[in-house]
RNA sequence: GGGCGUGUAGUUCAAUGGUAGAACGCUACGUUGACAUCGUAGAGGUCAUAAGUUCGAUUCUUAUCACGCCCA
C-alpha cells in the first residue's frame, strides 16, 4: 500500500536531488538532436510567474524530446544585468556607509562578485525547483571567463568591420544613474503636462512671436525659432531676429517643416542639444548646439547665471515665474502627452549630446530580415513575425556604451593625443598604438564604459556552448531548435541574438521562436507590487507542489492570450494529481503491476482493448500538440483521457472482474492496467515531472521498462484492429449505463436502487455486445438481472441505447410524469433538427454546392433522428 | 496616428464554413473496499453588433463598438 496522501514537499525534493546526482538532464548521445538556451535571468531576479511558465513550457519541450529519444541540451545560466546589480551592490554598501567612488572601481567591482557569490545564484535553485531540467553541470555567467572573452572578440571584429563605432550625438540619457542607454529602455508614459505659451520678441519690429513648449527651461539652450515654410502667419517673419526673454540671446526665425501649424502656436522654438527632433532641425539648418545640462541635470554654466546648479525642474519653475513677471508667458495649458521615462531608474530621461559606442544595427538587420523572410527562423504563433519585421526594418543604432563599473568593459585604449586603439587585451592596444606612434611615446588609457548587458545577450546561444571555440557542444547543438521566450523581449533579445548569430556564424541561432505571453492576475491585471496582486510561484509550490502549478501554467497557454491565473486553477490541478494517486492507490490494492513482458496484440478483454485504443488515441493528440507548440491542448487531452475514460469507467469496468473468480482475466487486468498507468504517467511526465516520476519509482516500473520516467521512451503505441470492435461495444456499454443513470435521476429513483433490464426479444447488435458484458453491465450500470423479453408495465421505463429500445424494470411503481416531460423536451429538440435539415435537403444550391459526404452525412443523420423519433414517440404514448 | 491582438456558458478558455465543447463555479442527490482533494445527474449560449460573400457564417470579408498591447 502507498501512503493515504502524496507528499508533495518530500518527493519533490527527493526526486530533484535524485535527477542530478543521476546526470538524467545531461544530454546522452543520439543523431537526432534538440537544443535550447535559457532565456538567461538577472542574478538579481527572484523567480516571478513570468519565470515559472516561461520555464514550464520548456521543461515540457527537453523532456519530451529527451524521451522521444533526442541528445537534449537546455543550457542554463544567468545574466549580470550590469545596472541592476550595481544599483542593489551601491545601495547594500551606502547601508554599510561605504561610498561607491571612495571605495574605487576595482574594489567595488569586487564587492558584486562576492555578492554575486552569495545571491546570484537563488533564481537558478527556484528553477530547479521548479523542476527545471537544464543540464545544470553547464550552467553559464555573462561574466564568465569564456563569455566574456567572447564578449570582447565580437567587439573588436565588429569595430575593424566598422559595425561598431564611436559616435558624438543626442543619446537616451538617464540623470539618475547617469548613464546613456538605448531606445529600448526608455518607456514612453502618458501624463499629464503643461503647454506654456511664450513670446518671443521680434528684433527692430515692434511685434513678438509665441511659440508653446512643454519645457521652458530648454530656452536656455534655444537657437531657433522655427516655422512651417507654408504657414502664411509667419511668412514675412522668417529670418528675422528673436530675443529669447530672460536669457536675452538672439536667435533667428526659420522655416522647417518641421513645425506643424495645428499644434500649439505654430512656431517652435528649437533646442538642437536637449530634443531628438530639434537635433535633426539643427543639423538641416546648421544651427548651433548649446549643451545646458550636467549629467545629473542640473543646469551647467552655459545657462543663466541665477539658473547655473538648478535642477531642470526647479529651473522650469523658477523660469516661469520670471517670465509671468515679465509678462512674456501668454496661457498654460493643460496638455496629455508623453514622457520618456528610464525603465530601471523610472526618472525622466534627457536627450544628451555626448560621446558613445553605437553598433550599425541597421547592416546587422538585414540578414535576420532575410531569415525569417525565408523562415530559416520562425515565430510562433505566426503573428510575431510583422512585429519583428516592423521593428527591424525602421532599426536606430544601438547605444552600447553604458557608463557604470559592472560589466564588459570596452576593450579601447587611447592615447595622449585620443587615438583610439581597440584589441582584445592592452598588450595588442599597444602594439597599435606603436604603429600609430612612431616614436614610442605613449600612454594608453582604458575606455571607462562597459557595455550594454544586452550585447553579451545576444551571444549567449553560442557563447554558452564554446563558441568562439569550436566546441563539440557548438557543432553539435548549434543552431538551437527553440527559443522560448515573452513577446516583451523580442526587441532587446531575440533580435538581437538573430543579429549577432546569423553575423558571427552565418547561420540562425534557433529555428523555431514560441512566444508566450504574460501571466496576469485572475483578472487580467498585471502583476505588480503596487498593486499587491502578485502571486509568488513558490508560495505555490510550496502549497500545492511545483507539478500543480506547472500543470496550471501549462495548460493554460494558449497562443496570443494572456495566463490568467487564478489559484482555484492550481487548486484544480492539485486535486488532479491527487486523483491519480488514488487511482494508483486502487491498482496497488489489487496486485495491479508490470511483470514479465507480454504481447498487446495477446490482449482479450473489451474494458481493455478499449482503453488501449483510447490511450493511443491520446497518446498521439498529446504528442501532436506539443510539436505544435499547442501545450494547453496537450494538457487538455491528458487530463480528459485519464480522469475520464482511465478513473471514471476503465477503473469501474475492471472492479466486476478484479471481483470475479476468472484467473485468467484477472491476470490480465492486472497486468494491462498497470501497463496503461505506467504510460499515463509517460504521457504526463513533460507536465508534472516529479509527481510521475514518484509513482514509477513507487510501482517498480522501471524493471520493466529499464529506465527511470525520465529516461523512458515516449510512447508510440498503435491503434489495433482486431480491437475495434470492442472498443465501440464498450462505447456503447457507457451509453447504456449512462442513460440507466440519468433515467433513475429523472424519475428521482435513488441511484443505489438496482432494476432488471429488460432487452428486445429479437436479436440485435445491441443485444450481442449486452450479452458479452454482462457482468460489467450489471454491476457499474446496478443492473439486478437481464431478460431476453419485452417488459411493459407501471414499474418500468423504456429508454434508447444506440436506437435500440431497452426497458428498466423497478420493483415498484415509479412516477413516470417528470420521465415523460423530458423525453418531450428531446422530441422538440430532435424534431427542429430534423425540420432543419429537412429544409437544408430541399435546397438545390446546397445538394448542387455541398461536398458530397456532407449531404450523405446529413442524409443518414435524419434517418438517424427520425429513428430516434419514432422510438421516443412509442416510448411516449406507452407511458400514457 | 501606424501596427497587432481579443470579444463564445456565471468565470477562465477551446474548437469549427455544415449538431457549439472543456475546466472551474452553480443546483440536486450520495451508492460500490481507489478517491469527499470524491462520485452521479443536471441547469446554463441570439458565439459583441451590423452589413456582405456563400446553398449555408459563431467561423471568411468589411464596418462599428468595447477592451488590451506594441510603436511613433
Amino acid at each position: 500500500m502507498q501512503n493515504k496522501k502524496y507528499n508533495h514537499a518530500v518527493e519533490e525534493k527527493k526526486i530533484s536531488n535524485f535527477w542530478i546526482k543521476n546526470g538524467s538532464f545531461k544530454p546522452k548521445k543520439n543523431k537526432k538532436r534538440f537544443s535550447m538556451v535559457i532565456p538567461p535571468p538577472n542574478i538579481t531576479g527572484r523567480l516571478h510567474m513570468g519565470h515559472a511558465l516561461n520555464n514550464s513550457l520548456q521543461d515540457v519541450l527537453v523532456r519530451f524530446y529527451r524521451m522521444k529519444g533526442f541528445e537534449t541540451l537546455w543550457q542554463p545560466g544567468t545574466d549580470h544585468a550590469g545596472i541592476a546589480t550595481q544599483a542593489i551592490v551601491e545601495k547594500k554598501l551606502e547601508k554599510e556607509g561605504i561610498d561607491k567612488d571612495e571605495l574605487g572601481r576595482d574594489e567595488f567591482i569586487n564587492n558584486i562578485w562576492k555578492w554575486k557569490e552569495e545571491s546570484g545564484g537563488i533564481i537558478i535553485e527556484q528553477l530547479k525547483k521548479l523542476g527545471c531540467s537544464c543540464d545544470w553541470s553547464r550552467t553559464r555567467f555573462t561574466m564568465d571567463k569564456d563569455l566574456s572573452g567572447a564578449v570582447i572578440k565580437v567587439f573588436v571584429k565588429l569595430y575593424n568591420e566598422k559595425l561598431i563605432y564611436k559616435d558624438k550625438k543626442l543619446v537616451n540619457w538617464d540623470t539618475h544613474l547617469q548613464t546613456a542607454i538605448s531606445d529600448l529602455e526608455v518607456v514612453q508614459k502618458d501624463v499629464q503636462s503643461k503647454l506654456y505659451y511664450i513670446d518671443y520678441e521680434i528684433e527692430n519690429l515692434q511685434k513678438k512671436i509665441t511659440i508653446a513648449t512643454t519645457r521652458p527651461e530648454t530656452m536656455m539652450g534655444d537657437t531657433a525659432i522655427a516655422v512651417n515654410p507654408n504657414d502664411k502667419r509667419y511668412k514675412d517673419l522668417i529670418g528675422q531676429n528673436v530675443k529669447i526673454p530672460i536669457i536675452n540671446r538672439i536667435i533667428k526665425i526659420i522655416a522647417d517643416n518641421y513645425a506643424d501649424p495645428d499644434q500649439g502656436s505654430g512656431a517652435v522654438k528649437i533646442t538642437p542639444a536637449h530634443d531628438f527632433n530639434d537635433y535633426e532641425v539643427g543639423k538641416r539648418n546648421n544651427l548651433e548646439i548649446i549643451n545646458i545640462l550636467e549629467k545629473d541635470g542640473k543646469i551647467n554654466n552655459l545657462g543663466s547665471k541665477e539658473f547655473i546648479g538648478l535642477d531642470r525642474f526647479e529651473a522650469r519653475e523658477l523660469l516661469v515665474k520670471q517670465l509671468k513677471d515679465r509678462g512674456n508667458l501668454v496661457k498654460i495649458e493643460t496638455i496629455k502627452n508623453k514622457v520618456p521615462y528610464g525603465d530601471r531608474s523610472n526618472t525622466i530621461i534627457e536627450p544628451l549630446l555626448t560621446e558613445q559606442w553605437f553598433v550599425n544595427a541597421k547592416k546587422l538587420s538585414i540578414k535576420p530580415i532575410k531569415i525569417v523572410k525565408d523562415k530559416k527562423t520562425s515565430f510562433y504563433p505566426n503573428n510575431w513575425t510583422k512585429t519583428f519585421f516592423q521593428w527591424m526594418e525602421n532599426i536606430e543604432p544601438w547605444c552600447i556604451s553604458r557608463q557604470i563599473w559592472w560589466g564588459h568593459r570596452i576593450p579601447a585604449w587611447y592615447d595622449e593625443k585620443n587615438n583610439i586603439f581597440v584589441a582584445e587585451n592592452l598588450k595588442e592596444a599597444k602594439i597599435l598604438a606603436k604603429k600609430k606612434n612612431k616614436n614610442n611615446k605613449f600612454n594608453l588609457i582604458q575606455d571607462k564604459d562597459v557595455l550594454d548587458t544586452w550585447f553579451s545577450s545576444a551571444l549567449w546561444p553560442f557563447a554558452t556552448l564554446g563558441w568562439p571555440k569550436k566546441t563539440k557542444e557548438f557543432l553539435k547543438f548549434y543552431p538551437t531548435s527553440v527559443l522560448v521566450t515573452g513577446f516583451d523581449i523580442i526587441f532587446f533579445w531575440v533580435a538581437r541574438m538573430l543579429m549577432m548569430g546569423n553575423y558571427l556564424n552565418n547561420q540562425t541561432p534557433f529555428k523555431k521562436v514560441y512566444v508566450h505571453a504574460l501571466v496576469r492576475d485572475e483578472k487580467g491585471q498585471k502583476m505588480s507590487k503596487s498593486k499587491g496582486n502578485v502571486i509568488d510561484p513558490l508560495d505555490l509550490i510550496n502549497e500545492y507542489g511545483a507539478d500543480s502549478l506547472r500543470f496550471t501554467l501549462i495548460s493554460m497557454a494558449s497562443p496570443g492570450r494572456d495566463v490568467k491565473l487564478a489559484k482555484e486553477r492550481v487548486t484544480g490541478n492539485r486535486n488532479f494529481i491527487t486523483k491519480i494517486w488514488n487511482a494508483n492507490n486502487f491498482l496497488k490494492m489489487n496486485k495491479c503491476s508490470l511483470g514479465k513482458k507480454f504481447n498487446i496484440s495477446s490482449i482479450n478483454l473489451p474494458a481493455n482493448q478499449w482503453i488501449y485504443n483510447e490511450f493511443v488515441n491520446t497518446q498521439n493528440l498529446v504528442s501532436k500538440n506539443i510539436e505544435i507548440f499547442r501545450f494547453d491542448e496537450a494538457a487538455k487531452h491528458a487530463y480528459q483521457f485519464v480522469w475520464h475514460s482511465y478513473c471514471d469507467w476503465y477503473l469501474e469496468f475492471l472492479k466486476p472482474i478484479l471481483n470475479s473468480k476468472n484467473i485468467k482475466d484477472i491476470k490480465e487486468v492486472r497486468i494491462f492496467s498497470a501497463f496503461i498507468m505506467a504510460n499515463i504517467l509517460k504521457i504526463l511526465h513533460p507536465f508534472i515531472p516529479f509527481f510521475t516520476e514518484t509513482l514509477w519509482s513507487n510501482n517498480k516500473f522501471k524493471s520493466f521498462f529499464y529506465n527511470d520516467l525520465i529516461s523512458s521512451n515516449w510512447p508510440v503505441y498503435k491503434t489495433l484492429a482486431r480491437f475495434k470492435k470492442n472498443h465501440s461495444s464498450i462505447n456503447n456499454v457507457i451509453e447504456l449505463i449512462s442513460n440507466i443513470r440519468s433515467t433513475k435521476a429523472e424519475l428521482k429513483i435513488t441511484p443505489k436502487l438496482y432494476c432488471d433490464l429488460h432487452l428486445p426479444e429479437k436479436r440485435g447488435q445491441l443485444k450481442k455486445i449486452i450479452d458479452e458484458n454482462i457482468n460489467l453491465i450489471k454491476q457499474v450500470g446496478r443492473i439486478n438481472d437481464i431478460k431476453n423479453k419485452n417488459f411493459e408495465g407501471q414499474n418500468s421505463i423504456n429508454i434508447l441505447v444506440s436506437k435500440e429500445k431497452v426497458s428498466l424494470r423497478f420493483d415498484e411503481d415509479v412516477d413516470l410524469l417528470s420521465q415523460k416531460q423530458r423525453i418531450l423536451l428531446k422530441l422538440q429538440n430532435i424534431r427542429k433538427k430534423i425540420e432543419s435539415l429537412n429544409n437544408k435537403l430541399k435546397n438545390k444550391g446546397y445538394l448542387q454546392n455541398a461536398p458530397k459526404d456532407v449531404v450523405l452525412n446529413d442524409k443518414k443523420l435524419v434517418k438517424e433522428l427520425t429513428v430516434e423519433d419514432e422510438k421516443l414517440r412509442s416510448i411516449v404514448s406507452s407511458i400514457n
